[in-house]
DNA sequence: TTTCATATAGACAGACCTGTCTATCTAGAC
DNA sequence: GTCTAGATAGACAGGTCTGTCTATATGAAA
């Protein structure tokens, strides 16, 4: 007895279930509010299997923090790339773009339904800055400046990294507002005001 | 036996204690987080009284973000006053000198220590839309972005709401950049991109 | 004084939580 | 075949969670 074989999809090895399966349901619920027994059932692992590989809830949430922030920063520079567009202001305005695709769940989305940011979300249930799960949110949040300070490198500004940070709070403010308010033309609002920052900034 | 009287501060009636306990530990803590028990006990109130005037978990926080928000532009809208600004422009960056001192947790910031917007953070840990926690933060959102309307109304701009949503972007994006990066300037920076955006909008 | 709304303490139910443990099975390396 | 690393099921401990219930106490109004 003791099938080792009831578990769905066992195409991929167990961690990557895991990683995979808590990722989709923290995006769904949160992450206090999503139970690990919940996700060990839905990915078809053990639970000494999480233990051995996480060693705990708070260590896989990081780790999916880390992966989703691959994942996305990646599909958003494959987004700007595919948009063709050739100069750096152009490619920022296409970041804008494909916020808008994430907002509305589109078909080209970054592979998660829309339920805000996960790493403002993670940010927000675990607040005290000594958190593991803060720190990693953060860094994350971070390296989307970053991504965005590459982007206009080659545009001839005084302070990239400050203009890169002024775009973040737009890209942010927008996300918060698709979250909160429903409002999905927050992406096309935020483009514009990013032209007009960028060509003030551009101008000088 | 059984006496009535051991409870910290029973200046206040019980109803209101809890709201200002909820309020304070919610915000310490996030929602899931934070036990009715815990609530109750640093409250000191009997479970009774809180299932007798909220009838759950969800509606006392409910009503924590109504009053939260209430109070919150009702100290936003003092400080703008207070700041002496004379034109709307002065005014609409007044809200952000306003944002500082909350995101520093500065001595006449609006009373709760920083840790991000309630209210986001409340859609965040509900992000279903049919939640009436969600709905509630929305409202509360809603309305911050109405206020700042209100306070461009005077400004000949072609369309106050829109520059209203686009100012409320920068506010967002700033408090979250202070809350996941510990971003402190940010309102300084986001104050900025304001100025830039109002003159953009009231010279066409 | 009687009445009534509000508050209290504290037990309780039933569910869910994270994390540990044992004992078994499987697949690949050697 | 043998050994080993990784995965499995499932029970379990010890808490914590929300929400309900009872029985009692208080204070103000009638």
């Amino acid at each position: 007895m003791t099938q080792t074989q009831s578990s769905p999809s066992r195409a991929k090895p167990a961690r990557e279930r895991l990683i995979e399966t808590a990722t989709r349901m923290f995006n769904d619920g949160g992450y206090h509010a999503t139970g690990i027994d919940q996700i060990l059932s839905e990915a078809g692992v053990a639970k000494m299997t999480l233990y051995n590989n996480f060693g705990s809830k708070d260590d896989l949430i990081v780790e999916v923090l880390r992966r989703r922030g691959e994942d996305f920063r990646a599909w958003l520079a494959e987004w700007v790339t595919r948009s063709g567009a050739s100069t750096p202001r152009d490619r920022l305005l296409a970041v804008f773009d494909a916020l808008a695709v994430w907002h509305r769940d589109g078909p080209d989305g970054p592979g998660l339904p829309f339920k805000g940011c996960v790493f403002v979300r993670a940010s927000g249930e675990y607040p005290s800055g000594d958190s593991a799960i803060h720190q990693a949110a953060g860094a994350n949040k971070q390296a989307i400046i970053d991504l965005l300070a590459d982007l206009l490198a080659d545009l001839s500004v005084p302070d990239p990294r400050d203009l890169a940070e002024q775009l973040g709070y737009l890209i942010e403010g927008a996300t918060v507002a698709a979250l909160t308010r429903g409002r999905t033309d927050a992406a096309e609002r935020a483009k514009r005001s990013a032209a007009i920052l960028i060509d003030a900034s551009a101008s000088n």
